[in-house]
DNA sequence: CACGTTCCATACTATCCAGTATGGTAAATG
DNA sequence: CATTTACCATACTGGATAGTATGGAACGTG
């Protein structure tokens, strides 16, 4: 019996996620991802059972992938706050210049709001995604780099703001120009430091 | 011949957006629309050559909708900041309770990355939007209530949280409850008096 | 070497739905 | 009253595509 079958499932994964980024996951159909990944529509069906399935998977990779790179920037510092601020360039980074990431997280987002699972999978990413970012906060705390009341409260507000900014900058690019890029990030750390002051 | 044909043409705009922002966009067809205007498709097209026509003035009916609400509440009160904290307070109010506007708005964003009118429409909506916005906060800042050195900026920022608020709101809607409404608002004042600090 | 299993291809079905073709009815108009 | 026009219904077409049925090749195993 022949093997490497999950490499298969794992690239057909890969090609869907940069045609879903790309196109819009609706306006992709099986038989464009099975051809990406070198097969056809009906071998696809030997790896996943729906293209629901398929969706999951995609998602999964962008988990994956989100969380490789982060973990990659806060690796390359050891002063926590320098960390928070290296995680937030690249995020602010990936808002103005990853196209592909927006379309795919706003496809996945209209489709959250009718389909459970995967709103609870997002939900899961938003998770880690916020513990990350509270540990760094908390850490540069520690170490009289910051002044957070709530660090989680905080950092709510933090990534509310940077999801608003990819979603307009979708409509209006002038307010998120690469070369705002640094005042982005600054304007960020700021708002850490001053929600949860008080009222 | 018989008269009443615009009424026709609303009444299957205000239906198409009740559904739309019910069950998403793309899955109601218009057979469904056309049959909660008490008509048929074949009739439907008298009226609309397309459905993205039909999604068009399903649009313009919720921005017209926006701005009356928006107005209303401003002619609430004669003080800017009062204003200002009152159009904030609507905004924030639709964000925690509206589902409806939160679908309709999450599916046009989806489909703008694919359609270059629709977008171009929402973003002449969200520059009607940021008029206002601006507009009370330098009134608010000319009556020395408010300091902001760049209004547009400031508005830019706190239009992107409050998106960006709905936004994870669906995933995560711990971070927006009923109760932390006024909360909100303030962090949302603050926001505005903030973002254009010297860095 | 027979045989089962893995992995893939071809060809098909079934369904959904936007849009069209066509005809009917009632009111206004000359 | 004849005819036109506005408005609506019924019934259909065409295209797209998710999912299935089926068969075949290659490879390991007894």
């Amino acid at each position: 019996m022949p093997v490497c079958a999950p490499q298969m499932r794992s690239k057909l994964a890969r090609c869907a996620y940069k045609l879903f980024a790309k196109k819009g996951i609706r306006s992709v159909n099986l038989d464009e991802v099975a051809a990406a990944a070198g097969v056809t529509k009906g071998s696809f069906y030997w790896h996943y059972k729906s293209k629901k399935e398929l969706l999951h998977a995609a998602c999964a990779y962008y988990y994956r992938r989100w969380q490789q790179r982060a973990r990659a920037e806060i690796a390359r510092d050891d002063d926590p706050l320098k960390q928070l601020e290296r995680v937030l360039r690249f995020s602010v980074q990936s808002c103005l210049f990853d196209r592909e990431s927006r379309v795919f997280t706003t496809e996945v987002f209209a489709l959250s709001l009718q389909d459970k699972e995967i709103r609870a999978g997002w939900a899961r990413f938003y998770d880690t995604v916020r513990e990350l970012f509270v540990g760094l906060v908390q850490a540069a705390c520690d170490n009289d780099q910051l002044q957070v009341v709530d660090p989680r409260r905080a950092v709510d507000w933090m990534l509310a703001t940077i999801e608003g900014i990819k979603q307009r900058a979708a409509f209006e690019p002038e307010i998120c120009t690469p070369d705002q890029r640094e005042a982005t990030v600054q304007g960020l750390l700021r708002i850490v430091g001053l929600v949860d002051a008080p009222t």
